[in-house]
DNA sequence: GATTATTGTCGAAACGTTTCGACACTGAAA
DNA sequence: TTTCAGTGTCGAAACGTTTCGACAATAATC
């Protein structure tokens, strides 16, 4: 019924040991005997068991991809555009791609299963992830690439958002559409991409003369969705701040500042205009539409494949980092 | 290093297959050396390795997703949905799912390596399909179920969509909406899903006493894509049919006939109504936005999960077919 | 008290590979 | 001729599990 080594063997005359060479193409076999081996195994239609060769390589040609449980649920797909960019990828690598979400709030209980069945060779970790989980896989002795997100400390392997030229793109645009007096809506501070956005908006808005207060500067909400957007938009047209563009930390944020808008009676983009940055279906789907920064999402899951790849082939080193450039996109919001 | 059954049992001080037993809940293991062992387990922080295991017990706790290439490299995330919501699914149900896609035109050496190598207990196979791989499949004895196709022969599980409800819903909505002269524009006649469209659309037009004529009704393109929509409904509108409104068989086939209206002038919903079906990305970025039938993809893909484990379980029968239903989302077009 | 079931435990054989050291050749160098 | 390096092949051990039959020890039946 299951067609083994051994009978490739017996069919070749060769021993089972000789088999595994050819197949290997390992240690030296003699033209003659290769081709012996070769006809058999065609013969029988054999192909190599997974799961035998991996218990004594320790390899299972597998890789894992952790996502966060709320990135995953999230209705945005931006994490999941980045997993099928992996998906893609992985294939021109023969391996297979095997996806596990985590709890923010992670314990020993939640190891993911994967892990513990020692049955992925490599490990790529998309959006914020707790550092136990780090540590989970540095004692395991996995190589590791990080998707959009750097921990505060360690030297990992990382896929990163050029978030400052995207900020600098975004300012340079509305600057360029007349636009003297910008604010800032951030996310969650504690993503240090979010970070980088805010301190890039600052950064830049100094670099042209322009003012860069605190007060233009809203980014200590815990979270980054479309209701943080409102009720920040609210916050500055309140407080009657001078502005005439909001500057978003996502897309999201963008869609909240966006309806804030609307029902104060604002036209857009003829009295305030809004950029948004990631560039999702929101983006898209808004009205009016949304100038946003594209990412290239399933761009940045196959790069974070090759570059594990790499890693476990050990013709990488660990702490490479790869920052992909992002690119201005006009639409009707500004 | 690496924690073995072996340690485990010594710890314990009882045998390797004793542990083997508590492991899996076999047997007849007294309270006392079970609790023995699970401390043992606890305290060596012990996890059976899934090569090991999977090698004698010829289970990988994998499922296969098998998607055609243009499928999954087509921009529509039609069928990637469907995936995402296997993957969802397949974590409460403690598999993996490892993807591949294929070539329509399938041969002998092209089979997923992943059935080579024995690495998965079942099958996953969304849209159109070749015949042979089904054969491949059956010939190793593994459950498959089929997502959205079924082949003109042979009894496979499926899940499938409830096409006839869809397009009565279309037709439906359409009358109400005053709407007598409906024309069809079908896709691909090849795939029986499209033609169950098709046919439901003469059906139910007869049961309304409407004009089904054989010239109202555009069906045999080979693609299902926006450039076939624009052509057929040019047809139609060039050779003076009499309509009001549109019937498409996907949504991107619809935006096709969007354009053609567009580009003769015709004001949409006022002239001319149209619908799709799908309810993909499409949709909602349409110029009016269309009115179409929602299918739940994600949906569909955990049925499928959910189906392949009683399979491989034992718990559900083979042929068995799951039919969900489609909701009518009305927008802008109609 | 002898027989038979039942219960709990164990040792050993499998599962299908890879890898390592041994070994017999061959031909070249001493 | 003896020694040596290189080549091709092989047998056996290992990888970490599960499973099966054997076997005491205990409990139930006659």
């Amino acid at each position: 019924m299951n067609v083994t080594i051994r009978e490739v063997a017996r069919t070749a005359g060769v021993a089972v040991s000789t088999v595994s060479l050819v197949l290997n193409r390992k240690g030296r076999v003699s033209r003659e005997t290769e081709r012996k081996v070769l006809d058999a195994i065609e013969k029988l239609h054999y192909h190599p068991q997974r799961s035998a060769r991996g218990l004594v390589t320790r390899h299972s040609g597998n890789l894992g991809f952790i996502l966060s449980t709320d990135h995953f649920s999230n209705a945005e797909p931006f994490y999941t555009k980045i997993f099928l960019g992996t998906e893609f990828e992985a294939r021109s690598h023969d391996y297979y791609v095997l996806l596990t979400t985590i709890e923010q709030q992670f314990s020993e209980k939640s190891i993911p299963r994967f892990l513990l069945e020692k049955n992925v060779d490599g490990v790529i970790l998309a959006g914020t992830v707790p550092p136990k989980i780090l540590e989970c896989i540095k004692e395991r002795g996995l190589p590791c690439v990080l998707i959009d997100y750097f921990p505060p400390a360690g030297n990992y392997s990382a896929i990163l958002i050029d978030n400052a030229d995207g900020i600098r793109q975004a300012v340079t645009h509305l600057i360029e559409k007349g636009h003297r007096d910008l604010v800032f809506v951030g996310g969650d501070s504690q993503h240090p991409g979010m970070r980088e956005r805010r301190d890039a908006f600052r950064r830049i808005l100094a670099e042209h003369d322009l003012d860069a207060d605190e007060r233009r500067i809203c980014a200590d909400s815990l979270a980054s969705g479309a209701q943080e957007g409102y009720e920040a938009a609210l916050h500055f047209l309140n407080n009657g701040v001078k502005l005439t563009a909001f500057v978003a930390a996502n897309d999201a944020i963008a869609s909240g500042i966006l309806r804030a808008c609307r029902d104060r009676k604002l036209r857009i983009p003829e009295d305030v205009a809004i950029t948004g940055f990631d560039d999702v279906e929101t983006a898209i789907t808004a009205r009016p539409t949304l100038t946003t920064l594209h990412v290239p999402k399933e761009e940045m899951g196959a790069l974070a494949v090759r570059l594990l790849a790499q890693l476990i082939a050990g013709s990488a080193s660990a702490g490479t980092k790869i920052v992909v450039p992002v690119q201005l996109v006009p639409r009707e919001s500004t």
